[in-house]
DNA sequence: GGCTAACTGAGCCACTGTCTCAGTTGCAAC
DNA sequence: GTTGCAACTGAGACAGTGGCTCAGTTAGCC
């Protein structure tokens, strides 16, 4: 089963409709890399309006599909999701981009909340540099 | 010394000009309580131009004076703020912001790069939740 | 096949930030 | 104190991102 039939799935299972924009949308994704701008999705799905594919942005966001990234320069980018709890690692020059999660990173967290009586609900944690490859490169 | 003048100072030791609106902005972001849009500050100081409040927020972002928050929403703050490096609680019921820094987070960042090869250059954290007034207020 | 709520597209709007360029000004050198 | 000039500024146009409205279409249940 491919991402997009996925997902489709997944719409379907929470009562939303599998339309024509939707699919073509998923379709267009899943091609897209590992992530992108929303503009990048408007151009290559030249059908589908400009206002539907952020609604399904913000539909599929809400379903944990995908996952929005604030870049270093704080730029917004998509990116189709891993649906457990992660966080990104970016690599300023060539613009990779890796999952992580940390149980240690939770633990911090909830050391912050002990100490300040914050209840948290939820978090952000982006982290910016150079991968091996390009570390190699330009050594 | 106030923080306005202070910062005054940092401008000038950098070879930065004080100019009017400069000197105008700083005293309208001391008034502006713990964090603010760009467009308050449009709005407090309507003898400068808006292009110089955005000019003004950049450089004091470089100059370590100024640091950007990301809302939970997405949206954008800025805040006048301590130099030394810090992550920021935000309670998304009242807004209020709080500073924080965490020997264990910077840890896990070490960690992070050490497993995946990357060198680490800049990271983001923030996190979201609500404050103990807030939660007293609404048990 | 019909019904209806869900969805869509076109186009306009709002917000945040950038750019250009002609005009002004802080400040250092005299 | 005057002068020179690079640094700075303001007006206003422009760009990118995302939201809203509303009339028209369609998925999916009967
Ligand atoms: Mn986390
Ligand atoms: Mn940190
Ligand atoms: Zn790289
Ligand atoms: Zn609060």
């Amino acid at each position: 089963m491919t991402t997009a039939e996925a997902i489709e799935q997944t719409l379907a299972r929470r009562g939303y409709r599998l339309t024509g924009p939707r699919r073509a949308l998923l379709e267009v994704m899943s091609g897209l890399g590992d992530h992108f701008a929303a503009d990048d999705v408007v151009n290559a799905a030249p059908a589908v309006g400009r206002a539907t594919v952020f609604r399904t942005l913000k539909l599929l966001q809400d379903l944990d599909v995908v996952c929005q990234v604030v870049l270093e320069d704080g730029a917004t980018a998509y990116r189709l999701a891993p649906d457990e709890h992660h966080h990104h690692l970016l690599c300023v020059e060539c613009s990779e981009m890796r999952d992580f999660s940390s149980d240690d990173l939770e633990a911090v967290i909830a050391e912050v909340a002990r100490r300040t009586g914050f209840t948290v609900e939820a978090h952000r944690f982006e982290v910016y540099g150079r991968c091996p490859a390009c570390q190699a490169r330009t050594s």
